[in-house]
Parts: structure tokens; C-alpha cells; sequence
DNA sequence: CGGGGATCTACC
DNA sequence: GGTAGATCCCCG
């Protein structure tokens, strides 16, 4: 490999860089890199052709003479995701997860953190919270927060800002909310559940033409995406992998709304972004994730009661409880054993508290 | 669970 | 006098 290294000028960790960059000097690279490793078992011909490969690098290290042109890294490691980095979107291209009913335990919390430019993204690719401060958008995780509980580690990494695009406030809360606990529920029935998330553009057409168009907010300009996608890979025992992909519009989505509506083929997502996303899965081996799963988000009373439990559990004060116990009557909603039990706790808890000023 | 904003304080 | 961080409040 050094010898590589010398010839294209560059230091080793430079090389493995261009190597994983996907780009075709790397093709290249990796063709002159195979022979020099297989040199006794490569035949005539491929020696000529790798001559021919030898002299286009040379002539294009001239081509190159002050260096690669350079888009970063093309993976950023953190402690329970992975992603790639858009520079000039300032938003994630995809994020990477695994899930499993272990990885999800835990106790930390998103109230002890905030949103964050990425220290790890030069300055003048990053995207900053003013940037999305009366934008109209909100912040949107798209590996979420509930999905780091595991560590207080994992949970900072998910609020920096190379994890987030801006989303509309009611999709966040709402429609995107519901999946993401969608995805948490598949680690009942499957041991492992891989999930990759991202921004996306969607063209839209205007007298017989196509066109793509997006908003872009801050001083930063951050993209707005118009739609956001999901793959879901779920594996349990002695069974085929399952396999779903949505898009989903960045915008409200009400209860009315069914996720199978917004399901896609794999190719079709890989062809609009240009990205292979699981190279290594053989399509021909998995099955439809809705054939052998509901594909039913949290349906609206369970998931109004849910929050609802969340507030009783953040309430600090008498009338801020009863304020939202009495979201229960607006919304024509029954609680149930524990959710009454939790109003009681609290409600001494409260007393108590209120008794020790 | 998913997100906000207002206010107060410390500080330069 | 303006800003950063903490605290408490709020919404779907």
C-alpha cells in the first residue's frame, strides 16, 4: 500500500480516505490496490489494463496537484448512531441506527439536554440553533432522543445538530412521533430492528415540467426538506428479514392518515437519493414488513393518553395537574388503572412539596 | 413521546 | 446594556 501512498503523494490515512470516498480515482485506487496484492495471480491482460489504470493516476494526481476536492467524511461515528453529513444541506443525508429491547433501556433524559452545533462539522458547513429559532420549523431528531435513553452520552449525541432537519412542528409531535414509537414496538416482536432515517426532496411538477424546490432558513441557509423517509430492517429468529420503506411528507399528518399509504420499494428511494443504503441485503430474501407486521401506528386515544401520562409525570404544581387531567374530559378520554393512580401520587407528592415551604 | 417560549440571574 | 445559562412554564 505505501508504495500507492507515494505515488498519489498522499499520507496512508489520506488513502483509506479517498478509498472510502466512493468516487472513481477510488475505483482506481482499489483496482491498483488488488493488484498489487493478487500481483502474481492477475493475468496479462489486466496487467495492461492496470498500466492504463497507472497512467490515468498519474496524470490525474497532476490534474490534482493541490489536492482532492474534499466533502468530509463520509461517515461520523457517534455513541449509538451513525450518519453521513450533507455540507451544503447542513443536515444529515441519512442516520443510522440498531435497535433492540436492551439498547432501548435506560433512564437519561432529554430534559437535561439541549440542541447543539456538531463541534466535529467545521463552522461554515454547520447548521445553528438560530438558524431554526422562528423559522417556522422545529428542530426534528431524526435519530430520536427516546431511542438514546441507554447513556447520557448517547442521548448529547442525538441533540447535536448534524442529527437534526427542520420539520414541521405538528409532523414532529404527531405523525413522525407515532413511527418512531412504531419502530420502539418492533423490538417486542423482533430481536434486532435497523432503522435509517433522513431528509428529502421531492419533485413536484408545473405545466407539463419537473421541478425541485426547497426552502432554506438561517443564516446558514439549512434545507428544508419536503418529505423524510424511514427504512425499517427487522430480523427475528428463523425467519426472513423484514424489510419497510416510507416517505413521509413534512407536513401535518392527522390520525386520518394510514403509514402503508406512505410505503415505497427500496430501489425506488435508492434511486432518488443515490444511495445504496444496505448493499449487503439480498432484497430476494426479505419480506414486506406490513405482510408480517400491523404497519399501525398508536392509534389516537392510546396516544393522547400516553402524553398525557408524560404531563402528570412533569407536573409541579396543584393547578397545572388539574389543568391536564382535565385535557381527559376535553378529549373524551377514559383513564385507565394506572394512569388515575399516577394523578394520585403526584397529587400527594405535590401536596407534600407545597407543605415542606 | 415530540417540541416550544418567557423570565430571571450572573456576568462582563 | 446585552448575552448565556438555568428554571419554570407551556403546547400537540
Amino acid at each position: 500500500m505505501l508504495w500507492i501512498c507515494k505515488l498519489l503523494r498522499i499520507s496512508p490515512p489520506m488513502f483509506l480516505r479517498g478509498f472510502v470516498s466512493g468516487t472513481a480515482v477510488s475505483t482506481v485506487v482499489y483496482a491498483v490496490l488488488y493488484a498489487s496484492i493478487n500481483r502474481k495471480a492477475i493475468d496479462t491482460a489486466s496487467v495492461q489494463s492496470n498500466f492504463e489504470d497507472i497512467n490515468k493516476l498519474e496524470q490525474g494526481q497532476e490534474i490534482l496537484k493541490y489536492g482532492f476536492p474534499d466533502r468530509g467524511p463520509e461517515l461520523m461515528y457517534y455513541t449509538n448512531h451513525v450518519l453521513a453529513y450533507d455540507r451544503a444541506k447542513r443536515t444529515p443525508v441519512w442516520v443510522a441506527e440498531h435497535l433492540t429491547a436492551e439498547t432501548l433501556k435506560g433512564y437519561a433524559s432529554r430534559k437535561n439536554e439541549k440542541f447543539l452545533p456538531d463541534p466535529r462539522i467545521p463552522e461554515m458547513f454547520s447548521a445553528q440553533n438560530s438558524d431554526y429559532q422562528g423559522s417556522g420549523w422545529s428542530r426534528g431528531h431524526m435519530s430520536p432522543a427516546g431511542n438514546h435513553k441507554i447513556s447520557k452520552e448517547a442521548m448529547k449525541d442525538s441533540f447535536f445538530l448534524s442529527n437534526i432537519v427542520p420539520q414541521n412542528y405538528e409532523n414532529n409531535a404527531g405523525f413522525w412521533n407515532r413511527l418512531e414509537m412504531y419502530c420502539r414496538d418492533l423490538t417486542k416482536n423482533f430481536q434486532s430492528v435497523r432503522i435509517i432515517s433522513g431528509p428529502l426532496v421531492m419533485p413536484y411538477e408545473e405545466e407539463g415540467k419537473k421541478f425541485i424546490k426547497y426552502q432554506i432558513i438561517g443564516n446558514s441557509e439549512v434545507a428544508v426538506p419536503t418529505h423524510l423517509y424511514k427504512i425499517i430492517v427487522a430480523e427475528r429468529k428463523s425467519q426472513p428479514v423484514a424489510l419497510g420503506v416510507f416517505i413521509i411528507p413534512n407536513e401535518p399528518l392527522d390520525f386520518s392518515h394510514h403509514l402503508t399509504k406512505y410505503q415505497i420499494t427500496l430501489p425506488q428511494l435508492e434511486s432518488r437519493t443515490g444511495i445504496n443504503f444496505v448493499p449487503k441485503l439480498d432484497l430476494s430474501k426479505t419480506v414486506n414488513l406490513c405482510d408480517v407486521h400491523s404497519c399501525q401506528l398508536i392509534e389516537k386515544g392510546k396516544f393522547e393518553l400516553y402524553f398525557i401520562g408524560r404531563k402528570l409525570e412533569s407536573a409541579n404544581t396543584l393547578s397545572r395537574l388539574e389543568h391536564v387531567w382535565k385535557e381527559l374530559e376535553e378529549k373524551k378520554l377514559k383513564p385507565d388503572k394506572d394512569l388515575i393512580d399516577l394523578y394520585e401520587k403526584r397529587h400527594k407528592e405535590i401536596l407534600m412539596e407545597e407543605k415542606r415551604k
